[in-house]
DNA sequence: TTGACATGATACCAAATGGTTTCATATTTA
DNA sequence: TAAATATGAAACCATTTGGTATCATGTCAA
């Protein structure tokens, strides 16, 4: 599953990054400070995951968020809805002030 | 963050376990296929992070899942909300379908 | 074509992880 | 009180993880 992907912070954070641009590698390696090869590595564990897709170009890797990737992680915890009813109703209760 | 608790399949099992009814650490153990201080260790890390609650009693120690735990995990997602329009659409309109 | 650039890949390392076994401690209960 | 029960805790081990450094490869541009 993705979430071993989403267990280190580092990966949690390169998704925000991308959530904003998708980046080369080199790019998301400026905003950490370890080396090109180590942040390659959490993209590539990103991309097993399939939190992420990358897109050849040249000889660059452009990596984008996945939004696919992250809702199967995030579907995940639809098996404990029972256990925030709260959660939905608050939702709900703005959907219905949305539709009026 | 809880992530690290869930990035073990073992542990994402327990707390499906755990949503069914509370359990002490041996029954828990008797669902797995590891000893069962292994499972206590699963324990403690879940624990840890705030995912499941122990109320000792006696001699046992009743393990129960925290909602409000999950549910801090379950709200990192809203960072992206942004990126799965579709499926706040898709909850939204059954919401709609059940309010008819 | 040649050099600079972006990445791929590999070997290596320390620390963390997931497991085991063994023994200690606390609590029932006969 | 003594034996059985439920857990705590520590030592140990193999594997994984997160990081480094180094070198190879493919691509762009002069």
């Amino acid at each position: 599953m993705g979430f071993r992907a989403l267990a280190d912070p580092t990966r949690r954070n390169i998704l925000r990054l991308l959530a904003a641009n998708e980046m080369t590698i080199a790019e998301v390696a400026e905003n950490f400070d370890m080396t090109r090869a180590a942040v390659k590595k959490h993209l590539s564990i990103l991309s097993d995951g399939g939190l992420i897709t990358v897109q050849v170009s040249g000889r660059s890797r452009v990596n984008a968020l996945n939004p696919d990737g992250l809702r199967r992680v995030f579907d995940w915890f639809s098996y404990f809805d029972a256990f925030w009813d709260e959660r939905l109703d608050t939702l709900k209760s703005e959907i219905e002030k949305d539709m009026q």
